[in-house]
DNA sequence: TGACAAAACGAACGTTCGTGCTTATTTTCA
DNA sequence: TGAAAATAAGCACGAACGTTCGTTTTGTCA
């Protein structure tokens, strides 16, 4: 019971701590002074720094489906949903969800180059959350609201493209606008797939 | 003489080792092992950690732009260069320029989270080669070879972020066709650009 | 309340980190 | 060729790393 407690708020830490230093950069000692606990008691919880890195892979994960998967889950299926998950992504790089930003873009870069387990982690994440969007264009083709000839595929990438690119501009380049020009990116580039014989419908938008 | 040629070698090694290890997971002791020389004979060439992840960003940059920039001056200005440029960039990726793909974005998104002169570098690498990115639109602009109303610093930042989707794709999934797609999605998106009253010279490309 | 289990602690392990010093070996050039 | 300068090595340091241990504190429940 209070082990469940103690290990959920060192996770809580340890991803926030992992989006501004990286999950190699997170240590179990700054981790465990952090929360004014020993190391050992600490590391108890996990029994290793590779353990404790794939619970702060789960822990952020969690975080992510709850800030900004779930809530765009609630629009209505096509075009709708796929524009909100969209803007719920965005907003979420601008609530600071993670401290030091997408903690799974950082994570993807920091682990792109060595094998492992960890690295194995991330990809899962990311193949999970780009097949979403590649689940939500397809159900925008499927209720008729973009073009059928579309490439699910391609566009998830473009997509999650611009995402990379935003928070990259909003991080280390401080640039304030560069949600805004993510926004407006994939709005005119989804814009331009709409079924013509759907117009009358945009006016929703 | 013989210090340069040494520092070279270092630095060459320390460019690789940290696109694959990070900035900060790149060690003097393990770079020390991997040339065959001591921690302290190494260590002498730089004087800090800092200094020398300073000096591996500036050895970085400048493959960077041998094997990226400079081929693609050769290419007509305009349009085509532009063009030259993005194809550029995708075929150093696939040569495997840095053995863990770019440098820079994997420095980028290291960084992104802390302050400090190794992140004041990496952002003005960055800022220089996204400006070179909207030079080479505004010239397709002055050239009359893509509109007028073009919003290069919003071109720029699609182009950039398709570069950073590709990566991560390629690097980290493993996805063979990401380059493809990256090159399709750019392709799409500049095409879309050209000016009608210069149509004729589409055929060029 | 008392007994047992769970959780946290403090100290220490061996290793590696970045960083100083001092000494030895090369390079360089008058 | 030999002296001066540049370069590399050797050794040691304090701190931090992940990890293990035995002990103590805290929580749970019959």
């Amino acid at each position: 019971m209070k082990g469940e407690r103690t290990r959920q708020s060192i996770l809580d830490r340890a991803v926030d701590l992992a989006s501004l230093e990286g999950l190699e950069g997170l240590t179990i000692g700054r981790l465990a002074d952090d929360l004014g606990m020993s190391k050992s008691g600490l590391f108890a919880h996990f029994g290793s720094k590779e353990e404790l890195q794939l619970a702060t892979i789960d822990a952020a994960a969690e975080r992510f489906v709850n800030e900004v998967f779930l809530p765009a889950l609630k629009t209505e299926r096509g075009y709708p949903r796929l524009m909100a998950i969209c803007r719920s992504w965005l907003s979420y790089i601008r609530r600071n969800v993670f401290p030091g930003g997408c903690f799974f873009a950082a994570a993807s870069f920091e682990f792109d180059g060595r094998p492992g387990v960890v690295r194995d982690a991330v990809a899962k994440s990311m193949d999970e959350w780009v097949g979403a969007i590649e689940k939500a264009i397809t159900m925008a083709k499927d209720e008729g609201h973009i073009e059928r000839t579309v490439d699910a595929k391609q566009l998830a990438f473009e997509i999650n493209s611009i995402f990379f690119g935003a928070n990259f501009a909003y991080q280390l380049r401080g640039d304030k606008r560069a949600l805004d020009r993510a926004t407006k990116a994939i709005e005119d580039r989804l814009e331009a797939l709409r079924m013509k014989s759907r117009r009358r419908l945009t006016a929703v938008r």
